[in-house]
DNA sequence: TCTTGACCCTATAGTCACTACAGACTGTAG
DNA sequence: CTACAGTCTGTAGTGACTATAGGGTCAAGA
């Protein structure tokens, strides 16, 4: 294997990804199959790496496997514009504020509930009982 | 079928679960399998109906299947000290509180990134820089 | 009585994004 | 030569459902 081939683990450990999931993403079609040694060992090199970091990147900010397959594909046509990557981000974006919202409110009802609970019995549960059918605050 | 049985249908229509999902609770064990009618329909009363609504309130709240599980558990025991119940509701709103602080950075990242988006061809785009492994801002 | 159509049954597989095995092979250091 | 770390393939498991296939049941209308 030569100097600047790189196993799997190497790659892993770079990227911080696990091996496993290297493969998967290969399976997934996120990352090209890479040559193979004449022990039939995976060997990347330094494009392998910054398409996994890529991906690695995109995934920490919360964009599916189906959002990371798009902007890969965008980001190899180069003189396209890039006006899909931005809807991509927005929509993206939009689903993150939706989530913050909804959490919002959920915490707010959690508050509520744990505010009025007395740590008696279940029987006089606050919390039990804004769960129960006809409890409802 | 007696005046006051209901069937799967039912009861789904007045919890707003689908069927599916009913079944799939039951095999999971948070509720109780039914009696059969003759034609081996599964016959629900009001005691089914309202612990799939505890159930179905609690998800609706986030918790998760085991959380279910465990507090329904809690509401049967009615002379118990309500401290464990409360203890899964702040653990869950801790969780809660996290997630809406993860997602809160994330959305900060996004904003920047899309921000910075000029929209002309994907070679200058700052969205797609910004995954890139040398293009960390 | 027959048929239509809504409803129900079980069992199995698919979703997402991995993660965890089992069982075998390869490569390297002592 | 032997240990042991690393790699290979393939399969199954996670959570919380959802969807499908291939059947059976029930009530109403012709």
């Amino acid at each position: 294997m030569n100097s600047r081939a790189l196993t799997i683990g190497h790659l892993a450990r770079e990227t911080g990804t696990k091996v496993e999931t290297i493969r998967f993403y290969e399976k997934s079609g996120l990352l090209p199959a890479p040559a193979r040694t004449e022990g039939n060992y995976r060997s990347y090199d330094r494009a392998h790496l910054n398409r996994l970091s890529f991906v690695r990147r995109a995934r920490d900010l919360g964009f599916s496997l189906d959002q990371v397959r798009a902007l890969l594909a965008l980001s190899d046509d180069r003189d396209q514009s890039c006006a899909a990557v931005d809807a991509i981000a927005k929509e993206h974006r939009s689903e993150v504020e939706r989530k913050i919202a909804d959490l919002q409110s959920l915490k707010k009802e959690l508050d509520r509930m744990i505010d009025h609970c007395g740590c008696g019995v279940v029987a006089d549960c606050r919390i039990i009982e804004s769960l129960s059918p006809d409890g409802r605050t």
